[in-house]
DNA sequence: CTGAAAGCGCTTACAG
DNA sequence: CTGAAAGCGCTTACAG
């Protein structure tokens, strides 16, 4: 039943050409090998009619090229990197190139078994998010010259190319707009992280906390995977800290639950407590109130990632130096954070 | 600079044993093939040492197997496919499979042509969301045996594997509830689709209209990309349609465009108008009000979906009879459908 | 029990 | 201008 697939020695075959001619034409070498263009155009005309595609199983195998690029995301389900991997697939299917993805679960075994069996299927470019414990396999891509680049963090230990957003500035800038907006007891939540992005955002809140004389008040959560309920813990943590005025979320299902949380505790947003989230959320605009967050610039990121895969790819030369780039995200200020206009202004 | 890997001539050469037996070995057909207990121990050892992995590429080429499941869905930045995804991919892995996932728009094109780099690229099964127009490249998948099962619609005219929800049945129920509710102008907002699944939304709504003896007031939208905002139409609807005491919106985004048109034109949920939305949201829980919902069981789609694709893989004599799957969807009661209170109940 | 050899479908250095 | 042949790294029918 089986209808076997043309391959080239069928057209080689009917026409009475070496195999090697209609290699050349089909990869467009036919003017550089100076063949006819009547036998090009014979050639073709037969491809086109026997439907004849080279299977690129058999070429990557020669070639050591796929022309698809992995993609290892934390957790697809989590939206930021599902709206990182739509656009970057969109960008690699205009250039040529098929993107494939697959989800960390943050886990260090897991991304190194994708990187080894990315690495096995020759993919030709690596964009991963990693998981700490991975310099090793990293490494191995990046002593081989194979195109990489990280994002989301960066591990501090190897010199490869990245694109992170202001994690410190924008946090920065978040903890003192609640400032601005009279907060006296600003809590962060976060999780018990050592990644980049982690660490650089609990930087930027103790920069402002401290700029502004208040005072600390860190909530460090075990990671339990990201589609974990931490309800309960951020329930109890509000439930004791009943002084605090506003809290900051380090990420977007931190926020989710720590939402949950609030609403169960019936306390108002944002009179009683001013939130804002890291990351923004489809829903977040139209939550009753909207909800005050810091949008990493998808777009853009996405762009900067497969742009550097593609120069390494085309220009091995370069490969090389690192590119590290770090965009700013932009604070979009909603009704979560906005207590203003019930303060007693001075004067 | 680029380490060339070990291959199974390495291995041979090294033992001053045969390509065979090494492959023997590797495979786990040592017993079979009656190799010494000894050879294979030697063999073992240096396969170890030196890190062998036999490369997946020429494997495939010889054999045509990948051990690599293809899933297309409608677009992965939607929640329901990217918990889909996840799903499907953490059981492949299990199951020693990989799964590459990519995006279709929705698009007969974008569909075909990722249907047909599949196939060139041998994955041993397709798991997809058909886009209309399709049927031809499906057809080629089913003509050459290939294990194929279709979700969340199948295409009437082809006789496919696939696993839905019970779309009529669970639409049915949530208008019914709306009447319970004491609605009595029901509106049903959906794309102008003809995909089976909307339809059979759309018939579950009428029927249960029909037996209520209540008027039809459907909006159907014309499909614009699943990331485009649909709020302006849905607004203008709404505002002209002043007695629409309660909506239904088929799909997720749609719903989410309908809140955000509910809130800019300041009707009160449920008050002024109550809200069901097909497909559960991770938000729609803590909304105020939370929002009532139809939530798809996610689990038992991936496995059966999984499970399918697997029997096909092992057991291709079965693969003819079509497997046809319709689960229960779950209507989801929350506030936002809920009127009852605010009525005085006769008696 | 084990091996030599063909072949999966390509590309490319080499030769003419 | 064009072709014969080697080789990418495997697996497997065949032979002994």
């Amino acid at each position: 039943m089986k209808k076997k697939s043309v391959v080239i020695g069928d057209i080689a075959k009917q026409l009475n050409v070496s195999k090697t001619t209609i290699s050349f034409i089909i990869n467009g070498k036919a003017k550089e090998k100076r063949i006819s263009d009547e036998l090009e155009d014979k050639v073709m005309r037969v491809v086109d009619e026997l439907g004849y595609v080279p299977s690129p199983l058999a070429k990557s195998l020669r070639t050591g090229k796929t022309n698809i690029i992995g993609l290892i995301v934390e957790d697809i389900s989590n939206p930021f990197f599902a709206l990182i991997a739509r656009k970057i697939e969109e960008r690699a299917n205009n250039n040529g190139y098929k993107l494939f993805y697959c989800s960390s679960e943050n886990d260090t075994k897991k991304t190194s078994e994708l990187i080894r069996l990315f690495r096995q299927r020759q993919l030709d470019g690596y964009i991963i998010t990693p998981a700490a414990g991975t310099e090793k396999d990293i490494n191995i891509l990046l002593n081989e010259n194979l195109p990489v680049v990280l994002f989301d963090r960066y591990l501090p230990d190897i010199e490869a190319n990245y694109v992170i957003v202001d994690n410190f500035g924008s946090t920065y800038n978040a903890i003192n707009h609640f400032v601005e907006q009279g907060c006296k007891s600003i809590a962060f939540i976060s999780l018990d992280s050592e990644q980049t992005q982690m660490k650089e955002r609990l930087i930027g809140y103790k920069k402002a906390i401290s700029d502004n004389n208040l005072k600390h008040i860190i909530k460090k959560i075990a990671f339990r995977g990201n589609t974990t309920n931490y309800t309960e813990e951020i329930r109890s943590f509000l439930k004791t800290e009943t002084h605090v005025d506003a809290v900051f979320f380090a990420t977007n299902y931190l926020a989710i639950s720590g939402l949950e949380a609030i609403v169960s505790l019936q306390k108002k947003i944002p009179d009683d407590i001013g939130v804002i989230a890291f990351d923004d959320h489809d829903l977040f605009r139209l939550f009753a109130p909207s909800i005050t967050a810091i949008a990493q610039p998808i777009e853009q990121i996405s762009a900067h990632l497969l742009d550097i895969i593609l120069n390494s790819i085309n220009d091995s030369a370069n490969i090389q130096i690192a590119r590290k780039m770090v965009l700013p995200a932009n604070l979009i200020i909603r009704r979560s954070s906005l207590k203003k206009e019930r303060i007693i202004k001075p004067e």
